[in-house]
DNA sequence: AAGCCAGTCAACCGCAGGGGT
DNA sequence: GACCCCTGCGGTTGACTGGCT
């Protein structure tokens, strides 16, 4: 016995939606909004089709205010700092970056941005420079070190969504003196550093289950005892969170 | 021109959890 | 407290496209 399927298979459609389909939906939903709930939308917008599709196709594909592609180098650089603090939590990192869905953000993570750093850990492995992935540009050239840095505290606690979309300025620039080693790695053998980056995060089970974990644990690896050089070359996609950020 | 392949992304599926009864 | 309904989420699939042979 399993769930009762939320909608008659054999009398909706499916698929991708035709032109006149979102038509349908857009007009009903700018004259109407879904005042009552997606399961009923479809009847009266007459449309065939389920109701979570209606909804699935309004909110990542028809809502007005929403973009498509394009990710900046800035954009980049946010999803990485905050998937290695987050994991796959794609509708919290797309809540922090504006007017991204969560699909958008997790097909461009998926697409792009996993690839990048899975190649940036073999280009890391291997010591070799000339396949070295170049590093986010906006950052450094935007945000030289500061002289002074605090480390972030570890463990960061599992943040709830901040208000306001996040920018550069939420973010820290990487400083090689304070991007020791980070704590309490589960998968990798790194140990040791009391405070530091927040790698740990990328690797810690609880949020991230499988996700970057992977990532660090090659890094982690192929460092052998050069931590402080991997730390470096992954300081150019994580970015810690400023720690004067309430994340709780 | 045809076939193959990899990349992209829209869409689907199943599950978790909140809220109402 | 148990049950049901609904929404939202994350993982996955599959259609489509463009590049290459």
């Amino acid at each position: 016995m399993g769930r009762a399927p939320c909608c008659d298979r054999a009398a909706v459609k499916r698929g991708p939606w035709s032109p006149e389909e979102d038509d349908a939906l857009r007009d009903y939903m700018q004259r109407y909004g879904n005042t009552g709930s997606w399961i009923t939308l479809p009847k009266r917008a007459r449309l065939r089709r389920c109701g979570k599709s209606c909804r699935l196709r309004w909110l990542n594909y028809l809502r007005p205010d929403i973009r498509h592609g394009g990710f900046t180098d800035e954009e980049d650089a946010i999803i990485y700092s905050l998937y290695s603090q987050l994991g796959s939590k794609w509708s919290l990192i797309a809540s922090q970056l504006e007017r991204r869905t969560d699909n958008d953000v997790k097909n461009h993570w998926n697409t792009k941005l996993k690839k990048r750093l899975a190649t940036a850990a073999a280009a890391f492995s291997s010591r070799s420079p000339s396949s070295m992935v170049p590093l986010p540009a906006p950052v450094a050239a935007a945000h030289p070190t500061p002289s002074t840095l605090l480390p972030l505290a570890v463990p960061v606690p599992v943040p709830t969504v901040k208000a306001e979309t996040y920018t550069y300025d939420d973010f820290l620039a990487p400083d090689d003196a304070l991007f020791v080693a980070a704590e309490g790695s589960t998968s990798a053998s790194l140990s040791a550093a009391s405070s530091g980056s927040n790698w740990s995060a990328v690797d810690n089970g609880a949020t991230n289950e499988g996700g970057g974990g992977g990532f660090f644990a090659d890094f982690c690896t192929a460092a052998g005892s050069d931590l402080a050089a991997a730390d470096q070359y992954l300081s150019g996609f994580f970015y810690p969170l400023d720690p004067t950020l309430s994340l709780v």
